[in-house]
DNA sequence: AAAAATATGTTGCATTTACAACAATATTAT
DNA sequence: ATAATATTGTTGTAAATGCAACATATTTTT
C-alpha cells in the first residue's frame, strides 16, 4: 500500500485561507480606488451593527472575532465619520456602550452595497447557481461552527 | 413586491472570511501552545516550499498572495531557522534568489503535521463526508479563480 | 547607442492585529 | 464584610501586512 503524502496546501483550511485573501486583497483595492472614505472591515461592521440595533462593544466583537481593543478603535473611527453613534446603556445591571448606526451610516451601507450588489449578490459569471452558492455558504457555517469550539476566545 | 434588504453579512464573501478567521486564529492560539517554533504562515509557506523545489522568491509570492516584501521576510526567517536553503540562480536569464526545503524544514513538517494530521485530513466529527470536503474545496477553487480576475497584483 | 520599461529583491513606513496590562464596576466566595 | 473573581472598555506594544521607493540588472523602444 502506498504512502500518500498529504500536504497543508491540499487541505480545504488551505483552499479558505486562500480565496478569504484574494477577498480581501480585492476589497481593499475596489474600496481605495472607489473612495469610499471606510475599508473593508469598518463596512462590514457596520453591516453588523445595522443587523445589530443597541449591540454592545464586546458582543460585536463576538460576532466579528476581534478582540476587544480592536472592535473599540474600529467604532472610534465609525463614530468620528459619523455612522454610527455610541451611548452609554446597561446591560445585566453593568455600564456598557451600546451603539446604532445613523442615517449617514445608512446612506454608506446603501452607496456602497449599490455599487457592489452585481458583484455580491449575482451574475458570477454563470460559475455558480443559486443553489452552488447556498450549498457553499451552508457547508462554510457547519465547518466554522465546528472549529469555533477549540477556539480559545478570549473576549 | 416586497423589497428584500440584502446584507453584505449574508454574502458569501462575508462567510469565507468569517470561516478564514476562526481558522487562523484557532491555528495561531495551537501553534503558539505547542511551541512549534514557526508561525502558521511559516508552516504553510514552507509546505508550499516543498511541492516547489527550486522556486525563486517572486513566483512564491504569487501563490501565497503576499507581497514581494513579506514574501522575502518570512523566507529570511525560515532560512534562519534552517528550515529551507536559498540560493543564487538564473531565471530567464535573470539573477533570482532560489529555494528549497532542508532536511530539518521536512522533519519540521512532519511533526506538525504528524500532530494535525487527525484534525487536517479526516474525523470531522463525522459532520461531512469525503465528497462535502471535495465539493466545498471545489466550489472554493472556482470561487477564488473567478475573483482573481479582478485582482491587480503588483508582485 | 541611449532611453524607457520590466523584473527581482530589499528597506522604510503606516495600518491592522492580538495579547497583556490596566481601570472601573459588579458579582461571588470566604 | 472582605477578598477574590468576572465583566467591560481602554491603552500600550510587538508582529504582520501592503504599498511606495529604491537598487540592480535585463529587455525593449526609440
Amino acid at each position: 500500500m502506498k504512502k500518500v503524502i498529504k500536504h497543508y496546501t491540499e487541505s480545504i483550511h488551505y483552499d479558505i485561507e486562500q480565496t478569504a485573501k484574494v477577498i480581501k486583497l480585492v476589497a481593499a483595492q475596489l474600496f481605495n480606488k472607489l473612495n469610499f472614505d471606510v475599508v473593508p472591515e469598518e463596512y462590514s461592521a457596520l453591516d453588523v451593527i445595522s443587523c445589530h440595533s443597541g449591540i454592545c462593544q464586546r458582543d460585536l466583537a463576538k460576532l466579528i472575532f476581534k478582540d476587544r481593543a480592536n472592535t473599540g478603535r474600529i467604532l472610534n473611527s465609525l463614530e468620528a465619520k459619523g455612522l454610527i453613534t455610541r451611548f452609554v446603556a446597561t446591560k445585566n445591571n453593568r455600564l456598557v456602550r451600546k451603539m446604532a448606526i445613523t442615517e449617514a451610516g445608512y446612506k454608506k451601507l446603501n452607496q456602497i452595497n449599490v455599487r457592489f450588489e452585481k458583484s455580491l449578490f449575482e451574475n458570477r459569471e454563470d460559475l455558480f447557481s443559486e443553489e452552488d452558492v447556498e450549498n457553499l455558504q451552508v457547508g462554510l457555517k457547519k465547518f466554522r461552527t465546528s472549529l469555533e469550539r477549540l477556539l480559545e476566545l478570549k473576549i
